[in-house]
DNA sequence: GCTCTGCAAAGAGGA
């Protein structure tokens, strides 16, 4: 039993003499269902009465097992001694960071707002944990320390070591363990599982516990305790395990591997911790020091174990909740944590100068003090409204979070979220340990693809046996299938949905894993940024100073023949102090003109950083340089990520420590999306010059993860194409392109010859979005006709299509996101032109929304493409058909951006045919003289 | 009410 609502008011403490004595109390109000309920009365007894320092009316409380009473005929509550309070349980906190704030609330604050450079301790502590993972999972002890020493050879080169000695130190903590382990197994028969992430919807807490045994939380620590007691923050960690295995109730669930990794099986008897008393949490936690080896006896016990159990009771849970309620108040709020929350001495504390620094750059109270003079004030405003704004972010990605328990399956697979009824088709265990988990390919779509981290569950993600697990192959595409299936004459399968998980699972489902990996990393950017960015940098930044040029080192030389708006983007380039921007409207030679500069300042001499936001767009750029005969390039990214004809330039990160490093430093360009420059690998370059591609599709943050990272920098883009996607409507919407192509018009270019649309096809957008500016490259491009084409004839197409614009409305009827009439008439139009002799290949459709687009994919012809504007930004057609699903109005967001519309007009070259309705159309002006161009 | 790409995450330590 729980009361949840929001608060509505909150009391003064006060002290009441009862039977036990003076006993304080705080009294408020909450408003059941989301605050729209009759407000009740909750009577908060020690130690939750320090809540009245943390909460604010606005805030969503939980009280569990609370004492009713009636009271004049009004129900009130109280909590009891078995009850948890829980502030914004949709707050999901990190397990990590309510380790950070027992030891200092700053520590934690600080943790956050920088990025943990590289160092050898973390590096090492991540291998220890792997090769226990592999240990656990049955794994020899060699095998597996050889095996992920190689695979960090990177970050070792970078940090001077080598193999055999990083081996040597791995093996020496990993030995600790292996020797527990084996006198485990020797004793009593075992029950182990390694690393499981946990999600938890009662006390908003998440985390990855390194493994459990018979139910109790194990964490391992790759240092020295040689006291009896476990280090208080680590039993904090451990406790947070517990809470979180006692909601999930399924203790006795574990999934049993025999540490020799012989024969496995799945548990699944049905938890029966969930009883009439509410769910029962572990009583012990156990906190491995692989550090203590035999030889350190304990001070005070003698004991050699590198195991230490400790007690988790009622009252040290209820302390871990109020902890993370701190955490979670502190973060609604926006508040930034002073130190004098907790008792923690600054003196002995490691980050002392850091948090002194912070404090004294950004004008901070800070218990340790501060050191230093504040930036300017519009720094520090600009630092606060950008934070605001990721925290924004944050919590809408927590939303998604809670999706996974409030949503059923259904809904979830209706909203693209989730592969649900799939039929397992077997499990085994890969040399390495980990699982290969199969099951049968689906038509079915959803927003996973291949080489993304999902949860693998036997049927729920939070309450079923879930697993982090790595999507290896997806089966073929709904399209691919068809082809297969058209070619052989027969119905031919999907292919099996594979994926790869620590632990097995009956794989039933899979479902979109939400990740705080963007905001926090956009955090510790804006940050940097800010703290550690040069003053000239910053003075253009926040626009105390125009950008400068120094034309003498370009003076008379030309770059680009032909196109006076290209070359003048390489001569800024070349000459620019702090920055240029470069606009490229749609078939302006936007990434020619990128190529040829990196090319040039390569030239020159300089180390240049390639970047955009997608892999796509930065593979695009990577080509358009090879073209230019450059490859003395590395590509920084995941396997799954880099386009296959790119992988030749992929640095890999396993291998010869020494070797990694040569590759890398070797190269004059490297080449990476933005999020894979905020890495701490990416992080530990500098750069001449940073190239940013698409640059007006990032986040001011995204883009300066680039940017930070060198001297001058180059923004390509285009802000009259699709913003930044974000889930939060504030700050985070505009680029920095837009920002400083507005500010800095001296520094800018536009070009503005295109060499993709016939002039009736480029006029509509040249006319709204780039003032009449936009004009056809030549006589040639503005003449595009169908006919120029070999086999096909315009002469052949209905008196509908004859135009190269078009218009035609089916009379359909939106049916949610789609519209089938709609997409009938689109197929028809589709065949119309392949009639008229045009390949498919030459024929693309648009659609803004994904349920249309399937919708017509399953009508269309084979080898036409089908897809929404956002993925259609950067290529282009022969022929475009535009279904705008709409009837009657335009109701929805999507309308609303007109800049989405530019784009998928200006991917066609010779045809484009609008298949919409008239009325919803004509509903709106945009559209309205949309339609009149059309038609 | 939409569009949607990136990312393993958690990893050490002292008086």
């Amino acid at each position: 039993m729980t009361v949840r609502g929001v608060v509505s008011e909150v009391g003064e403490p006060k002290t009441v003499s009862t039977r036990y004595g003076d006993r304080e109390l705080l009294e408020l109000s909450l408003r059941p269902d989301g605050g729209r309920g009759d407000p009740v009365t909750v009577t908060l007894w020690p130690k939750w009465t320090e809540l009245a320092e943390w909460i604010d009316p606005g805030m969503d409380l939980l009280v569990t097992d609370p004492e009713e009473e009636e009271w004049n005929g009004e129900t009130r509550y109280s909590t009891s001694k078995e009850s948890f309070v829980v502030v914004e349980p949709s707050y999901l906190v990190n397990v990590t960071d309510v380790r950070a704030w027992v030891q200092c609330p700053r520590m934690y604050y600080l943790g956050n707002l920088t990025a943990t450079p590289l160092n050898y301790p973390v590096v090492k502590g991540t291998l220890v944990h792997e090769v226990f993972g592999d240990l656990l999972r049955g794994r020899d002890l060699d095998e597996a320390i050889e095996d992920h020493v190689a695979d960090a050879g990177l970050e070792l080169g970078l940090l001077g070591r080598t193999a055999d000695e990083v081996a040597g130190d791995v093996r020496e903590n990993a030995r600790a363990v292996e020797n527990w382990l084996s006198q485990g197994a020797l004793g009593q028969e075992d029950d182990w599982r390694s690393e499981r992430t946990l999600i938890g919807e009662r006390f908003g807490l998440k985390g990855r516990a390194d493994a459990i045994r018979r139910g109790v939380p194990v964490e391992l620590k790759t240092g020295k305790n040689l006291k009896k007691e476990p280090r208080f923050q680590d039993k904090v960690q451990a406790a947070c395990y517990a809470l979180l295995l006692g909601e999930y109730g399924d203790e006795g669930r574990t999934t049993g591997v025999a540490a020799d990794g012989g024969e496995t099986t799945a548990a699944t008897e049905p938890s029966e911790s969930e009883s009439d008393d509410g769910p029962t949490y572990p009583d012990t936690g156990t906190l491995l020091y692989t550090k203590n080896s035999v030889l350190d006896r304990h001070e005070e016990t003698g004991d050699l174990s590198p195991a230490k159990d400790f007690t988790i009771g009622r009252g040290f849970l209820q302390y871990v909740v109020r902890q993370r309620n701190q955490i979670a108040a502190t973060a609604v709020r926006g508040d930034v944590p002073t130190g004098y929350e907790s008792g923690a001495k600054c003196e002995y504390c490691f980050e002392q100068d850091t948090c002194m620094v912070v404090a004294g750059r950004l004008d901070e109270e800070s218990k340790a003090g501060q050191i230093g003079t504040p930036v300017p004030e519009e720094e520090r405003e600009y630092l606060r409204e950008t934070f605001a704004a990721i925290e924004e972010e944050r919590r809408s990605v927590h939303r998604e979070y809670a999706k996974l328990w409030e949503q059923t399956a259904e809904e979830r697979a209706d909203d693209d979220r989730a592969l649900i009824d799939l039929e397992p088709l077997g499990q085994h265990q890969r040399e390495d340990g980990r699982w290969e988990l199969r099951a049968k390919g689906t038509d079915a779509v959803s927003k996973i693809r291949e080489g993304d981290v999902v949860l693998a569950s036997d049927g729920h993600p939070t309450r079923g046996v879930a697993e982090l697990a790595r999507v290896v192959e997806l089966g073929r595409s709904s399209a691919e299938q068809r082809s297969a299936e058209t070619s052989t004459g027969e119905r031919s399968d999907p292919g099996d949905i594979v994926v790869t998980t620590d632990e097995p699972v009956d794989l039933r489902r899979l479902d979109v894993y939400p990740s705080e990996f963007t905001v926090d990393r956009m955090l510790t950017t804006v940050h940097d940024a800010v703290l550690k960015g040069s003053q000239d940098r910053k003075d253009v930044l926040f626009g105390r100073r125009d950008p400068a040029f120094d034309e003498s080192r370009a003076a008379g030389e030309t770059f680009i023949d032909n196109n006076a708006a290209q070359d003048e983007a390489v001569r800024l380039a070349v000459t620019a102090e702090d920055c240029t921007i470069v606009q490229g409207p749609p078939g302006t030679g936007k990434t020619y003109t990128l190529a040829r500069t990196v090319r040039e300042l390569v030239d020159r001499g300089e180390r240049v950083l390639l970047s955009a936001f997608t892999n796509r767009a930065v593979d695009n750029a990577l080509e358009a340089l090879v073209d230019q005969g450059h490859d003395d390039i590395v590509r920084v990214g995941t396997e799954s990520g880099v386009r296959d004809d790119m992988l030749r330039f992929r640095l890999s990160k396993r291998g010869d420590p020494d070797e990694r490093v040569a590759e890398l430093n070797g190269a004059s360009v490297v080449a990476a999306t933005t999020a894979s420059c905020g890495s701490r690998i990416v992080q530990s370059l500098d750069f001449d010059t940073a190239v940013v591609d698409e640059a007006g599709q990032l986040t001011e943050p995204g883009t300066l993860a680039a940017v930070n990272l060198a001297d001058r920098f180059v923004l390509v883009g285009d802000h009259q194409q699709l913003p930044p996607v974000v889930r939060s409507e504030n700050e985070l919407s505009q680029s920095l392109f837009q920002r400083l192509i507005e500010e800095y018009p001296d520094a800018s270019v536009l070009l503005d010859r295109q060499y993709r649309m016939s002039q009736r096809i480029q006029w509509f957008s040249s006319q709204e979005f780039y003032d009449g500016q936009l004009r056809p490259a030549g006589p040639d491009v503005a003449g595009r006709r169908l006919d120029d084409l070999p086999g096909v004839s315009e002469d052949a197409l209905p008196p509908e299509l004859a135009n190269p614009v078009s218009f035609v409305d089916p009379s359909g009827h939106r049916e949610g996101n789609t519209n089938p009439v709609e997409a009938d008439r689109v197929r028809e139009v589709v065949q119309s032109y392949l009639d008229a002799g045009l390949a498919p290949d030459d024929v693309g459709v648009i659609a803004p929304f994904r349920a249309q687009v399937s919708e017509i994919q399953r009508r269309a012809p084979e080898g036409v493409a089908v897809d929404t504007v956002d993925r259609f930004q950067g290529s282009d057609k022969e022929v475009i058909v535009l279904s705008t699903v709409a009837t009657g109005d335009l109701d929805g967001p999507i309308f609303e951006d007109h800049r989405r519309m530019n784009v998928a007009l200006t991917r066609a070259k010779r045809g484009l045919c609008l298949v919409g309705d008239e009325r919803a159309l004509s509903s709106e002006p945009f559209y309205g003289r949309l339609l009149e161009w059309a038609r």
